[in-house]
Parts: structure tokens; sequence; C-alpha cells
RNA sequence: GGCCAGGUAGCUCAGUUGGUAGCAGCGUUCGCCUGAAAAGUGAAAGGUCGCCGGUUCGAGCCCGGCCCUGGCCA
């Protein structure tokens, strides 16, 4: 009995994560072009906070037009710089691409970057309202009066809430206001189950030795100045990159502004960018590793495609894998 | 060669009138995480206080010698 990519289990819906600088894009790429060369489409789906960006190359180590040639990417390049991203938003636009691809007999790839985005396309959220006006009431009130006092707020409004939020934290504080503000209702969002929703899901991810990992940080970043990030940042900033709440944090970009300003010198600007990178990979470790549903595979392994091939292609452990 | 400053956590430093070294900043490790997530946040682990000797009940702090670093003068 055949089983293809969209034999009687239906179709798949490959999702390569890991670390940053560890050759997800590259993966998905070449794993797509090895599905054409079987007679089957597949597209790229981006799950990267950052690639959306239009403007955003250099920094992101965004993969070019040569090295996407062929094969289609979605969500990239969908964002001007000032505009704000959020997961609620992706989610929706990352579940329509997918559902986009399954609906032309495609199989989609998506290459998760932020770990919080690719749990939210994969697993089941759902995300309360939000409301500008509030939010930027809240938004002011913590800068004036602090987390702390903030967090006292909620604690008299949503103990339970309150109770798992540290009151430092005057991000999820804002929120958890926000949302008894809009719903009446306590805040009760929690991360929910590791657990499908589509079916047919195969999580592949690229693992690779921390000193590996930081030299390869340490060199893209170098490769990042070298190759115009500075004038790339320059460029955005007359595009308004300073008022884009979410493009203007992202690493590298960040720390470049902040040289512009005079605030740091470059050299700093480039090693706070390396020391945030590596932090950043960490933070996405704590995210993939308690993660037993993704099937791991050295980054450097010479017969990387294929073996991805293997998992996520016809015959592979694929569809039907659905741990909890 | 002489003078001055300095050698305390992986790094940058603080250390009150000699009495168990600092809630230090950064880094590191581990954790949290639902509308900014390349964001936001919590905790922990790190030190024979350059070396040797002396004074003292007791020295990172005082004395002597040596080594090393930076600066100034020759």
């Amino acid at each position: 009995m055949r089983r293809g990519a969209f034999g009687e289990t239906g179709p798949v819906t490959v999702v390569l994560v890991g670390t940053t600088a560890t050759g997800k894009s590259r993966l998905a790429v070449d794993l797509a072009r090895a599905y054409a060369d079987r007679g089957v489409a597949a597209e790229v789906v981006n799950a990267d906070s950052m690639l959306v960006y239009r403007g955003m190359d250099v920094g992101t180590a965004k993969p070019t037009a040569t090295e996407r040639a062929g094969v289609r990417h979605h969500l990239v390049d969908i964002y001007d710089v000032r505009r704000t991203a959020t997961v609620a938003q992706f989610q929706a636009l990352a579940r329509a691409a997918i559902q986009d691809c399954r609906d032309r007999r495609v199989v989609p790839v998506v290459v998760g970057g932020s770990a919080l985005y690719v749990r939210a396309i994969l697993d089941d959220f759902t995300f309360p309202a939000t409301d500008p006006v509030r939010r930027a009431a809240l938004e002011a009130d913590l800068t004036a009066v602090g987390p702390e006092t903030l967090h006292l707020r909620l604690a008299a409004l949503d103990p339970a809430a309150a109770a798992r939020i540290e009151p430092a934290n005057g991000r999820r504080t804002v929120r958890a206001l926000e949302v008894i503000a809009i719903t009446g209702q306590p805040y009760s969002a929690e991360l929910p189950q590791r657990r499908y929703l589509l079916p047919g899901v195969v999580q592949i991810g690229l693992s690779i030795p921390r000193p590996v990992l930081d030299e390869r940080i340490a060199r893209r970043v170098q490769l990042m100045w070298d190759g115009g990030l500075i004038a790339e940042v320059r460029r955005l900033e007359a595009a308004g990159l300073r008022d884009g709440v979410t493009a203007s944090r992202g690493l590298g970009y960040r720390q470049v502004l902040s040289f512009l300003d005079g605030e740091i010198t470059e050299e700093l600007a480039q090693e706070q960018t390396v020391v945030g990178t590596r932090k950043f990979a960490r933070r996405q470790d704590s995210w993939f590793l308690k993660d037993e549903r993704i099937h791991w595979l050295a980054h450097d392994r010479p017969d990387l495609v294929s073996a991805a091939y293997a998992l996520a292609g016809p015959g592979g452990s694929g569809p039907g894998q659905m741990t909890h």
C-alpha cells in the first residue's frame, strides 16, 4: 500500500525547528527541492517574527532570492518595519498559508525561529482579544508607576493570575490586566498541552553543540557587520524603523540603533549582538528541547536532507506520529 | 633605573575607622512564558582577596620584600 505525502493518512505538514544559526532555512529549501524531485510540490512557510519585515535582510540572515530560487516562501517580507508583529495575527496568517498549501496539494515546510509562533500555529492556542486604547493606557501606567504596583493591582483583581506572573514582569502583568478589562473574566491563559491541532505534523529539530553554535553565532554576526548591517539599519531608520515596536527590537537592529544614538561604541554594539543572540538561542532551546514530538537531527550530518526527507516524506515516521 | 597608580568572582569594579568579602554590573548555568516573543522575566553557581614573611587575639585592609600591569620621569 502506498503512503505518499498525500497518502490515505492525509497531507503532511513539515516543521523545522532549532536554534538560530543552525541551518533551518537552508534545509527547508533543500527539502522542498527534494520533494520536487519526487514530483511533489512543497513550499516554505516562515514562522520567524523578523523575517516578515521588508528590508530586514542582512541582520536577519534572510535567505536571498537566489537561495530561495524556485521555492515559494510564504510570510516573508509582508510587513513594513513600522508595523507591530503579534503572535495572534501571525497564527492566523500561518494557518491560512498552511491550509492554502494543502488545498493545492502542496507540502508546507514550516521553518520556525520563534518558538511561541510555532506552537501557536501547531497547538491549540486561542488568544483573548486586545484593545489598543486600553493597552496604551496600561503601558502608560506601567512606565509611570512601575511593574510592582501594577502587579498589586492585578493581585487584587485576579489573585490566581497574579500568582503566576512575576511581580517584576510588567509585560505580562499589563496583558493580564488588559484581558480582564476587556472580558470581565479572570485571566486564565496558560500554555496549552503539546498536542497538534493539525493532523500529519512532523517536527524536525536541528541539533548543534553549544560551543559550535556559539562560534557560528559570532561568525554570523561578523558577516552581518561586513555585509552592511549598519547601512541597512540607517536605511530602515529612514523608513521608520524606530517607530516599529517589534522590528526596532530585533537582534542587531536594536544594538545598531543604540550605536547610532551614540549610546555605545560600534564594537560594543557588535559584541552585544553576539551575546544577545547567544541568549536568544538558549531561550529557544528551553522551548524546543522539552518538546518530545521533535525528531532531532545533527545539523551537520552529511545526509541531512535525505534524513529529513525520510522522516517527513513517504514511508517516514511521517503523519500519524502524534505524540502528546 | 627612579617615582606614581594598581593587582579582589570568567570580565569591569566596590569594600566603611583592621573583625565571617559585594542583594554589585556584565557574562555563565538553569527556569518561567498566550496579542512586542530576535520580546519580557526569575533563580543559582562562581573568589586560597598577586606571592612570601611580619605586626596583631584577628589583615583584602597596617609593615617589609618579591613578582606582574599601566602611566610619568630618566
